[in-house]
RNA sequence: GGGCCCAUAGAUCAGUGGAAGAUCGUUGCCUUCGCAAGGCAAAGGCCGCGGGUUCAAAUCCCGCUGGGUCCA
């Protein structure tokens, strides 16, 4: 670490001294004469109870100090940005403020909305949700209060010293802070691909900021100093609040009602003392196992001097009621922000909560809905969350479904668990940790679960999970996809003109360069595929143009056959137009049915992927279930008139911030979408969406939209497929075409076309079974018993005949149905097959006999003692093969007969 | 995106390579003044789809489809 990166100006104007903890050996700052950095588990929670802070804040009131105290000192206020960090590819969540700015801000392509600024973002991390509830402090879903400052060379606003300042200045006055309960430790910061020194501000034991001065770039291990200096900090809001209230748990500060509430449902009587040591414990502690949280019990207990029984009693009701409420606070932000549960991606993190939480209540024996207690929250984080209002119902329904389907999952688990044990029999084992980690791993039961389904004991090892996580980690190896350089040199970037003219289907351009088959233009009409639209075709002087691709902000051309274009001189060009008219009205369409969806399924309805080709497009939607016949019916006729009113449809760049100001994040239906300037295309009054594809100038252009057809791609995803246009048209006369087949192939008019094919699958099953009753009785009775040669004391009937094995096998059972008999039957369709079979009163093997047959005529086959069948490949043996079994079996009747 | 589990009668499921089963439900008959219940009997199966191995596949192997589940 650059040591003297962090010997501030700041610390030595105000005296700080800089000491080695004497516990964790980090340098920290202070104005204090403490040994220790200040931050457990060095030492232990020092404001519960007593807090330092001059006021107790609730959340919106510390954030609100927070925010002004910075806008008082020229820095905007901007909203936050979504939870679901819809606009990057590389990350599912926002966990931390830095992430709204992340990478195009950062980079330096796109402007900060504001600099200096300060926000409060909502964040959701899942690493620590086992601890969730159980420590006092650790939550999924929190608010991470920051100002960031972006230094380019040009912009320098401020950097370490000011940002520690208006740190301190914070704590200090704005909270009244005693400023040697203050310290900064220093520490190293590396995340995403970026790195630089950090402060972490410590208040009271806990860590209440950090102080992240970003300003490397790490590849492959390399550092480099980055163009931008970005000052990175996060304060956490619900520490913050903790620490101004002193209260036991964090968890007791920042769940205002909605806490209090469940405490009455329940009847939770909470002890302070008991829950405040509990909490400063845990602050001491790792937790990872089950063995930890014993450890944590016993340790707290013994503390208290009570035992770990007592400290249950206590505790136990008050985890499961702060787990609910951090899950369902997490759940109204996920929800709203555009995730649908699902057992994939981001939903399995919504479903994840769901399911959680749903135990949670379980333990606490209270039967609410979930969803209402999800209702608590939105109505408690309303007045700060204005959002919540629009989309409650939505919201709601998404943990109903949710719920249902947990009942539907635990139903199934409680059959599987009764089968194992029932499929054990007497033998009283408890079932093992291999089934208890199959059953939580493809089944969804947890441990506690399962014993609670179990009518034997179930031992649970403390390691439980850390199992399950191993039994992932087996081949877990990625495959670096080998970036092929497709260009040998650089070009200047290509002037995409079909945006400024979508309509142009022949014009002049440059060539500014050839590689094999590819030729780059100075300019180009042609459509590079990308966003789902596919690429454009057409000619290039007289060349045909078959692909246009997209490499960074190069169009490249690639041409069928020689390229016969010359370096440096100019070129007409032609798009196929009714290509591209096609991929048009099927983007234009594809937009028209996301705005109908959302309009009718409700505001959780998000594109997930799109693909608009010549005949056909289909849309990704996210939405908890199958859609019905009369939901299609009705997106395919609302889509229509979407089509018949004719909306303008407008596509315009605008600056990144001022779009997502105006539209929202609503805007990346299709992705993380690059750049500094956004375009964005608008039908008017039904979808606005950030997008880079070739659209009509009107609804009116898309003609017509036909629905194909709509599958569940995945749990929580729809796909839609339909065409518009002319290729609507086809499709339907497609359509048309394969029920007029049909029904010429019935020989019955169009609309009888469905009842005769009712009639002809009856009629079929009919015969079917005809079919089969008449090969039974072919079957029967062909041997009369006088065809029986007596062997010995046994009657053998033998027998060729022609058909299938399984028909031979009818024939035996017919056969040996009589008494004393054994039957020897053989087929030559096919090879040659064999089945040899007796009744319960003889007692010789027919497996035996049949194998030591078919070894001599070349075969095998077996079965049981009873009942042999087999077969081989030449047919011409039938013969010779009954005649050896017959000499079989009579060798073994009179051997048993003489003994 | 990756791992695992499942798919057999209308429903819930047995069936580890040789003869498709159980329970519930359905239908009919018996019993009853009628109902419930009981007794007897019957109907009901492309064993998810497509390949392969084998004399023989519901069963083993590969692929696909659909569902479930865990992890990132």
């Amino acid at each position: 670490m650059q040591e003297d990166e962090l010997k501030l100006e700041f610390f030595a104007d105000k005296g700080f001294r800089r000491v080695k903890c004497a516990n964790c050996g980090r340098y920290f700052w202070t104005l204090g004469d403490e040994e220790l950095c200040g931050e457990s588990p060095c030492v232990e929670y020092s404001f519960i109870g007593r807090p330092l802070f001059k006021e107790k804040l609730q959340l919106h009131d510390m954030r609100e100090s927070f925010l002004s105290f910075l806008e008082k000192r020229d820095h905007t206020r901007i909203s936050r940005y979504p939870i679901t960090a819809r606009w990057r590819d590389d990350v599912f969540f926002t966990q931390a403020s830095i992430y709204g700015f992340q990478p195009w801000v950062i980079k330096g392509v796109v402007d900060p909305p504001a600099n200096p600024l300060a926000i409060s973002q909502t964040c959701i991390r899942f690493n620590d949700i086992d601890n969730v509830g159980r420590t006092g402090s650790h939550l999924t879903m929190f608010e991470m209060m920051a100002h960031h400052v972006f230094n380019s060379e040009k912009n320098q606003v401020y950097w370490t010293d000011r940002t520690t300042e208006l740190c301190f200045e914070f704590f200090v006055r704005e909270q009244g802070v005693d400023p040697k309960e203050i310290r900064f430790a220093e520490a190293w910061w590396e995340g995403g691909g970026n790195a630089g020194p950090c402060l972490e501000v410590e208040v009271g034991g806990v860590e209440a900021a950090t102080l992240v001065f970003m300003q490397y770039q790490v590849e492959n291990g390399k550092r480099s100093p980055m163009a931008m200096k970005v000052v990175d900090t996060g304060y956490g809001l619900e520490r913050l609040t903790w620490l101004s209230q002193g209260t036991p748990t964090a968890y007791d500060a920042m769940f205002g009602d909605v806490l209090q509430k469940l405490e009455r449902e329940v009847d939770i009587r909470m002890d302070s003392q008991v829950l405040g040591e509990y909490s400063k414990v845990a602050g001491l502690m790792k937790l990872e196992t089950a063995l930890d949280l014993r450890q944590l019990r016993k340790n707290t207990a013994d503390r208290l001097g009570m035992s770990v029984e007592e400290l249950l009693r206590h505790v136990e009701p008050l985890e499961n009621a702060y787990n609910i409420c951090d899950h369902t606070r997490a759940l109204a932000f996920l929800l709203n922000d555009g995730v649908v549960p699902s057992n994939v991606r981001r939903g399995y993190f919504a479903r994840l909560l769901i399911r959680r939480a749903l135990r949670a209540l379980k333990r606490l024996a209270l039967s609410m809905p979930l969803s209402e207690i999800v209702g608590w929250q939105m109505d408690y984080l309303q007045k700060d969350f204005p959002e919540f209002e629009e989309n409650r119902e939505d919201i709601q329904i998404l943990v109903d479904v949710e719920e249902e389907r947990y009942s539907d999952t635990l139903s199934r688990g409680k059959a599987i668990v009764s089968r194992i044990e029932a499929n054990r029999g007497k033998e009283t084992k408890a079932i093992s940790v291999d089934e208890l980690i199959e059953l939580y791993d493809s089944h969804g039961l947890t441990p506690d679960m399962v014993q609670e389904f179990a009518d034997s004991e179930v031992e649970i090892p403390d390691d439980f999970y850390i199992k399950v996580s191993q039994k992932h980690e087996t081949g877990g190896e990625e495959r670096p996809e080998p970036e092929e350089e497709k260009l040998s040199k650089g070009y200047p970037a290509t002037n995409l003109a079909f945006y400024k003219d979508p309509y142009k289907q022949k014009f002049r351009a440059k060539v500014i360069g050839i590689e094999r088959d590819m030729i780059i233009l100075d300019k180009t009409y042609f459509y590079a595929e990308s966003g789902g639209q596919e690429s454009d075709t057409g000619f290039i002087g007289d060349m045909r143009m078959s692909r246009a691709e997209k490499i960074g902000n190069i169009v490249i051309h690639f041409i069928d056959g020689p390229v016969t274009a010359k370096d440096g001189k100019n070129i007409t060009c032609m798009v196929d137009w009714d290509r591209r008219r096609r991929l048009m009205r099927h983007h234009t369409a594809t937009h028209i049915v996301n705005g109908v969806c959302r309009r009718l399924l409700g505001n959780h309805i998000w594109q997930t992927g799109a693909n608009k080709s010549v005949d056909s497009a289909r849309l990704d939607i996210t939405h908890f279930a199958d859609l019905s016949r009369d939901q299609l019916d009705t997106i395919e006729a609302e889509s229509n008139q979407a089509v018949l009113d004719a909306l303008k449809v407008t596509s315009r760049f605008i600056e990144r911030n001022q779009a997502e100001k105006r539209y929202g994040f609503r805007l990346y239906q299709g992705g993380a979408v690059p750049g500094k300037e956004i375009r964005v295309v608008n039908i008017e009054g039904l979808d606005v969406e950030a997008c880079g594809g070739t659209h009509c100038k009107n609804t009116s252009e898309v003609g017509a939209i036909k629905i194909l057809g709509a599958k569940r791609i995945q749990d929580g995803v729809i796909r839609l497929e339909f065409a518009a246009g002319m290729a609507a048209v086809e499709q339907m006369q497609k359509m048309g075409h394969a029920v007029r087949d049909a029904a010429q192939l019935l020989n019955s008019p169009v609309e009888r076309v469905i009842p005769s094919i009712e009639k002809l699958l009856s009629d079929m099953k009919t015969l079917y079974k005809d079919n089969e009753k008449l090969r039974k009785e072919l079957v029967t009775g062909v041997t009369a018993p006088q065809e029986a040669k007596s062997v010995g004391d046994v009657n053998v009937i033998s027998h060729i005949r022609h058909v299938d094995l399984r028909d031979l096998v009818q024939m035996a059972k017919e056969l040996i149905s009589r008494e004393n008999t054994v039957a020897v039957l053989v087929s030559g369709s096919h090879g040659m097959k064999m089945v040899i079979a007796r009744s319960d009163d003889v007692d010789i093997d027919c497996s035996e006999v049949l194998r030591r047959t078919l070894d001599r005529v070349g075969g095998s086959g077996g079965g049981k003692p009873d009942f042999a069948q087999g077969g081989g490949p030449h047919a011409s043996k039938s013969e010779e093969a009954i005649e050896i079994a017959v000499d079989e079996i009579a060798k073994i009747v009179k051997s048993t007969g003489k003994s």
